[in-house]
DNA sequence: CGCATTTGACCGGCGC
DNA sequence: GCGCCGGTCAAATGCG
């Protein structure tokens, strides 16, 4: 599914990075590979860099994620986890998809044997210069933890949606590397419909669906990058450009959702009836 | 008063 | 086995 959901799909960047393609050669490698944890420091930067490099060097000559025409300005990060593959040596990144919101309650231990894998969570992380570490995406979040980042200044917030029964999760923090880089992680599908009361005009990122003209304001700017550029997060985030949408052909605008959805992959967003 | 945020404690996984 | 670390809980606190 994957490698037909994402490949293809053309950076959403002005830029000359014309188009992302992800290989079908071994999509979930990539896709396994948390590049929000990447970031949190030089050393587990280094590991999962280097997971990630170490896919992209041995399944085929084709890097899991390839950009066509790269420069430093080119995209940005963008990365998504899914669920359901069986790759064994890949169980390690598997086990932090589990619901631990369950299973890890105090007073609720179960033994390894019997906490069966329920469900594992779709992730989906991308970075947005912004000022703002929490970004309008139309749902509403709370708050429950913080926690500092290993050799980062920069703390990471935990947020979970407001919504009954909706298990969505996201994650953000500030890359050490440029603060001027909000590191988003989302965890999950909501499968309801956006609070009324959010004003879209207001939300991101749904500027991105207008191809022109650029709307007056623009609270954040999207970035989705490869691995292999991480290092040009400042060229990237200096570059002015606007990000569209238009050409992302595994995203889908979705009425009366917009936002967040516009720009995640419609794998991500099933808009299955609120169970209540 | 109700809801959101803060923050220290706690827990499980993982590496050594 | 131990320590580190990421993630979560929950009481305290803040705010409208």
């Amino acid at each position: 599914m994957w490698d037909h959901e994402f490949r293809n799909f053309h950076c959403p960047t002005d830029h000359t990075c014309s188009r992302v393609s992800l290989s079908a050669a071994d999509p979930c490698s990539y896709m396994r590979f948390n590049f929000t944890d990447s970031l949190q420091s030089p050393i587990g930067y280094g590991r999962s860099l280097e997971k990630a490099l170490a896919f992209s060097h041995s399944s085929s000559s084709q890097p899991p994620f390839s950009s066509v025409g790269t420069t430093p300005n080119s995209c940005i990060s963008y990365s998504s986890i899914q669920d359901d593959s069986d790759k064994s040596n890949k169980e390690s990144q598997l086990k932090e998809l589990e619901d631990g919101s369950e299973s890890c309650k105090k007073g609720n231990k179960l033994p390894n044997k019997k906490r069966e894998k329920k469900h594992k969570e779709t992730r989906f992380a991308f970075m947005t210069k912004s000022e703002v570490d929490l970004l309008e995406d139309g749902y509403r979040w709370r708050k429950y933890g913080q926690k500092a980042v290993k050799n980062s200044p920069y703390p990471r917030s935990y947020y979970r949606c407001t919504t009954q029964k909706c298990r969505v999760k996201k994650r953000v923090e500030r890359s050490f590397q440029d603060p001027s880089m909000v590191i988003t992680t989302y965890e999950g599908q909501h499968k309801h419909p956006l609070p009324t009361t959010v004003k879209r005009s207001m939300l991101f990122p749904s500027f991105m669906l207008r191809p022109s003209p650029p709307p007056p304001r623009r609270r954040h700017e999207l970035f989705t990058q490869m691995p292999g550029d991480m290092n040009n997060y400042q060229a990237a985030a200096g570059a002015d450009s606007l990000m569209f949408a238009e050409n992302f052909s595994p995203f889908r605008q979705v009425p009366d959702n917009g936002l967040l959805q516009d720009m995640v992959p419609s794998a991500f967003l099933k808009h299955e009836p609120y169970e209540q």
